[in-house]
DNA sequence: CACATATCAGCTGGACTGAAATTA
DNA sequence: CTAATTTCAGTCGAGCTGATATGT
């Protein structure tokens, strides 16, 4: 063992790297939210449509899939999911049936509260080392990014087919 | 098709989530440097590989997993699609008969110059919306959360067995 | 013996594509 | 006819785990 292979150093063109950095965090956040939300049995997407839910009310699958960036085709389980627990209701559409309205149960908001509780303790985790005014910096930021790439672009990724 | 349901409008609360904030740029980021790199039949783990060659000189898988930030085990396959293509030479170790010595080429040199102009371009395109002071701000901020969780914490994620 | 290294086979969850069936 | 909605089957790459063979 030659000692100078106990230098783990990362190079700077690497640390350094915007898109790396998104993504060793981005990976880091998933863990700890995975982590926390694996008690409750749910995941960042059963949250993630839940919030809609509560938020605007009752919607058919389509408008869920706008309102959380959750891909048409996984939302169709991740409301299996749900509804199994019955946390939510899914109905056809009397007025267009070929949709289904996705209802929020009582026992889903109550749900939602515990989740909402978790995520909160979780972001305080991944933010840890960072004041309040850095915090917010970093949301701007990162909003300002995703915003970009979401209109401006031609492809407007992340869902939107 | 009731009026009402045309505004996308994604929930504040998932709009601001940091840790839903980091996967999707991380996402956009991802999408961009893969479609960057494709036109070089390179991704990411062929650039850090190279940059850790480059920058350190000739090592052992091993020594550039913990480089790298790349699994021991995704690291083979990368170093045969190296290998393939004459990017990097892999060699037994005399001294330690257990290693590869890994060693950048000539021709690995030139092919991660076009992979470093590709990628700085990428990050330029990824950070469009920000000022040159806000991205300096973007990645200290990422670096801290990254480090935090990288070394303070008990788990230590993203590679280090 | 314990330990390190390289390799292999396989898993998981996120994001996605393409196509079918139904209804408007 | 075209278009929208739901659903299904499957793809792809990232980040892993666990086991094995070989060598120190």
């Amino acid at each position: 063992m030659t000692p100078e292979e106990n230098a783990p150093h990362v190079p700077a063109r690497l640390r350094e790297l915007p898109s790396r950095l998104l993504a060793q965090a981005s990976t880091h956040a998933q863990r700890l939210v995975t982590e926390g939300l694996s008690g409750e049995d749910a995941r960042t997407w059963h949250y993630a449509t839940l919030v809609a839910l509560e938020e605007s009310g009752p919607a058919s699958q389509a408008t869920l899939s706008a309102r959380t960036g959750i891909h048409r085709s996984d939302l169709v389980a991740v409301i299996n999911e749900l509804a199994a627990r019955e946390l939510v209701e899914r109905t056809p559409d009397p007025e267009d049936r070929r949709r289904n309205v996705v209802t929020l149960t009582p026992h889903g908001r109550r749900h939602l509260r515990k989740l909402e509780q978790i995520l909160t303790a979780v972001q305080e985790e991944l933010l840890t080392p960072l004041s309040t005014q850095e915090r917010e910096q970093l949301t701007r930021l990162l909003g300002r990014i995703v915003d970009h790439h979401a209109h401006g672009s031609p492809v407007m990724g992340l869902d939107g087919r």
